[in-house]
DNA sequence: ACAACTCTCTACCAAATGGTAGAGAACGGG
DNA sequence: CCCGTTCTCTACCATTTGGTAGAGAGTTGT
């Protein structure tokens, strides 16, 4: 088999804790649909708690990674700079909607765990604020703190990608093109929402 | 006692449903933490999954009526209309964070469960859909798909007043302060996002 | 006073949970 | 060939889960 069992055990588990949180998924469960026992999983990962912490850090690295990308090859508008790294996150949310159901799960899981977790995203958090302030200072952006707008913009971002329900509400169709609208929609609503 | 048993049992099992999510908390914690045995619980509720029907259903109501006493002494402005209503769930949705923590499980539950509920609150959203185009076409909100705008809206409010996690990352604090300064700054965000 | 009803309790239960102990297959290096 | 390591397994365990059965206390209507 190409992928390692523990990789697969990650994939597996990633996508369940992210659709359907924590402690809705049982380690039997995961162990089902990854197709190896229960015995597996707590052999590659000594409890939940560590295959969770496991899953999550990896999240954190796999988006620091697509947004710095993205950041690096943005060009030097901030509102083109934002719709990048926007179109950058969006594209693996989507393929992968419990991608940033894991981020959302952080807020449930004790205090200790989670830590580590927002430390490893503050770097990134950090330069966005700094840049913010920046592109707020040369009048490039609308003015506002800093830091509730890089929150508030992160709120519409993972809410929209995290709420199917929401979305099936109002009509919306998960198809290529109804995801194009969306992404559409959403960079006009942060565009708006930011231009000074 | 004044309140009903049956009351405090929907209100303390809405706060923990709606902070740690439904498959985190189990029957024995709410009923120790309502004063109870936990038959108690199931005398009144046949089920935990009819529990959390009873507390979403009671909870759609309240955000109903929340919204539309707001809508209707809300001026004619849509802005200032929109701003009425943001403010209007802002502050149950602070006093209580499970409120809208809630309507986040519903994405999470069984789609049958979860039918009733976004039933219940369609009217609501027609409404809103029905209102924004209207305003549309009279040139005083910025134009767009009005299905998408309004989910937009929904999931920048909700996602901000659900992840607490997110905003202490960037520094916010749950004081008075820093609660007026984040309304005032989701207010201006939306504001800026539907202005023509 | 008595019957009926409302409400909460103690005592259980089968199933599922996270986790332990340890056997055995597969395999590479000496 | 054999030995140690890596990996996955079966068998088991204590605890917790949602839920049942039914007793008994309090109240109400007649």
């Amino acid at each position: 088999m190409a992928r390692s069992t523990r990789q697969r055990i990650l994939d597996v588990a990633g996508v369940m804790f992210g659709n359907r949180g924590f402690d809705a998924v049982s380690l039997d469960q995961i162990a089902a649909e990854v197709g190896v026992a229960k015995q597996t999983l707590l052999y590659w990962f000594s409890s939940k708690d560590e295959l969770i912490q496991e899953v999550l850090s990896e999240t954190a690295v796999e988006l620091t990674l697509v947004i710095e990308a993205a950041i690096r090859s943005a060009p030097d508008d901030p509102l083109d700079r934002m719709e990048a790294v926007v179109k950058a996150v969006f594209r693996p949310a989507v393929r992968r909607p419990s991608l940033l159901g894991l981020v959302r799960e952080i807020s449930r899981l004790p205090a200790e765990g989670s830590e580590r977790l927002t430390n490893s995203l503050r770097p990134l958090v950090d330069r966005a604020v700094a840049w913010m302030t920046n592109e707020m200072n040369a009048g490039r952006l609308r003015r506002g703190d800093p830091h509730l707008i890089v929150a508030l913009a992160y709120a519409t971002v993972t809410g929209i990608a995290t709420e199917p329900e929401a979305l099936r509400v109002v009509g919306w169709n998960a198809d290529i093109v109804g995801l194009r609208r969306l992404r559409g929609e959403l960079v006009r609503f942060l565009r708006a929402a930011l231009e000074p």
